[in-house]
DNA sequence: GTGAAAGCGCTAACAG
DNA sequence: CTGTTAGCGCTTTCAC
């Protein structure tokens, strides 16, 4: 049984239909310009053949993939560890199918993946690129805008030099992080320590920065740096609770560290809020919820994050496509920041 | 400026190095029966021109894409929340580019996503797949059979009929959960209950299975259906407590699960695991090290089967090209269940 | 060993 | 409106 019987062509469909390869193209492609009567006949050979068009041969002439790659640099792939990716990949997968384009991920483990990546994206087999890689010193980036391939970075890379235009779509961390201080200001607390992430993030950089910006000179040693992790988010508490008995209140770079610092502040007797008020930031939903009190949060909506990054690039695919080939990034294309919201649960 | 200076092609290579594009492409692809003198020559003119091949080019002509898709069921996805996903797409994704192959992730979301994928995979734009999907009533099994793609499942897919010649990959959940309650029953206890995993999952109703097993016909009191998150966790075991309050050992179908019933232990006053020792399933890294006390528990090397069901896929191509497009699922295709092994902690 | 030539399946002018 | 005609860039017989 040479089951094989390699699909049927267009040419197949066309023999069948009685009309010409290039009308069953049209019809395939949408049939305008078609009298109705064809593209009805048209419409049913392709049915009865099974035809599904060759997106090779098709891309070979339109030089256009329908295709985006996700690139997520080694230092992320533990950050696995929470939701983040995950939500941020449903978000953008949405959105590509919804116009009808795959997802290529490509996840890297380290320098040599880079060159790998980077000749892949220079290749040509995508039309764009989903980058995240939030790393100050990240070489990556770098490579990906020399590969020519127009991309979108999830979350604000981490470059030094401000004068490339990258577009990017960022929550906004800084204000975000006001908010939450400001909260707890308001509470009448005074002590406010701040838990970090990992400070070569710009997502944990500008968290600090957030901080900073509200509590204007406060104490230095109310700032603990930390790794996202709740294990970190233990250790820094500790810390703390050692350097500055008297804080009152602590912003958490995110719920993980939070519900970190919650569990040893439980441990030592300290009631959340009464004696230590803490807010976290994300609201992730497993992590926010679950602790105990429930967590007060500033959210972010990360599948959002996703969608916007492939609406984005999808749109400069578009206008680049129209434009003759042009389409650098022109003025439409700016970062775009998101907003976030102060979610108030028992824990502040 | 229009820089867009279209990639320089085989041609071009072609003329700069002085030969014909037949032997261009024969240096580009291994470079077999080509003489020393001119391989280098035309490897030079690659690399001053740049040179990276058009895979749509090729591929119309050699019908291989390198690239596999990976296809996670919407039910699925919300199990991102825990990182097994991420491990597998991980270990996926090194053995895949090791074998320079690409990943196309295929997120579905219900039913209409389905048609979309069959359709995508039966479109031939990928070599192969990598499929998800344990749910008992999941059609997309057998759509994707379907499309007629080499395929492979992660986990022991959960149809009814095991008259089809599947290959997947699967922990084993059966052997692991009997190491589980064995432990607990050698350390003495006599009243050890399973809090189960969602049973329409094979991996759940493995474990379950297992659990039985060795208890025999004990008191099905003691068996609880859970979700495998946190707080399914701990409602069941709040459940438990109710229905047996002499239970004095718990084996909960993964750790997350475990580690909402610890706490609901702990805040009943039982002590962990003098009272009640708790076995729990998979060894997440940060949870089961992160409980308190740090959970006993199955481990799975969750990266390592992504690896495995890559290899396994990627053989199978290899042999289906070799064969003249013959390769089915021949004998030596078979499901494999990598062994599991017991983690003793401080939980039992 | 190396080159010439034929196409893979499709789209995009260009006629008609 | 529809058909005809060129290729897109590459691999692959088949001669030389």
């Amino acid at each position: 049984m040479t089951e094989t019987a390699s699909r049927p062509t267009l040419e197949a469909v066309a023999e069948r239909a009685g009309v010409s390869r290039a009308t069953v193209s049209r019809v395939v492609n949408g049939g305008d310009g078609v009298r109705e009567p064809l593209v009805e006949r048209v419409r049913q050979a392709v049915e009865e053949l099974g035809y599904v068009p060759n997106q090779a041969a098709r891309s070979l002439v339109t030089k256009r993939h329908d295709a985006v790659a996700v690139v997520i640099a080694e230092p992320e792939t533990r950050v696995f560890a929470d939701p983040f990716f995950a939500l941020q990949l449903r978000g953008i997968s949405k959105e590509l199918t919804a116009h009808d384009n795959q997802l290529v991920l490509l996840l890297t483990e380290g320098r040599d993946d880079h060159a790998r990546v980077a000749r892949y994206l220079a290749g040509g087999h995508v039309d764009g690129a989903l980058v995240f890689s939030l790393h100050l010193d990240d070489p990556l980036p770098g490579l990906i805008q020399g590969a020519g391939v127009p991309t979108v970075f999830g979350g604000r890379p981490g470059w030094s030099d401000g004068t490339r235009d990258v577009v990017y779509v960022d929550s906004d961390n800084r204000g975000g992080a006001r908010d939450a201080v400001r909260l707890l200001a308001g509470l009448g607390r005074t002590r406010i320590a701040h838990i970090t992430g990992p400070l070569d993030q710009t997502s944990a950089a500008d968290r600090l920065d957030g901080y900073r910006e509200v509590m204007g000179d406060a104490d230095p040693g109310l700032v603990v740096e930390s790794d996202f992790t709740p294990g970190g988010g233990e250790r820094a508490m500790r810390a703390l609770l050692e350097r500055c008995p008297d804080v009152d209140a602590v912003f958490a770079a995110n719920d993980l560290t939070a519900a970190g610092a919650v569990r040893v502040l439980r441990e030592r007797g300290r009631r959340v809020p009464e004696d230590v008020a803490v807010v976290g930031f994300d609201d992730m939903m497993p992590v926010a919820e679950q602790t105990d009190p429930p967590l007060t949060t500033v959210r972010q909506d990360i599948e959002e994050m996703g969608r916007i990054m492939a609406r984005l690039l999808l749109r400069r695919l578009e206008r680049r496509t129209a434009d003759g080939a042009a389409g650098g990034a022109d003025g439409s294309d700016a970062p775009v920041v998101l907003p976030t919201t102060l979610v108030r649960r028992a824990s502040a």
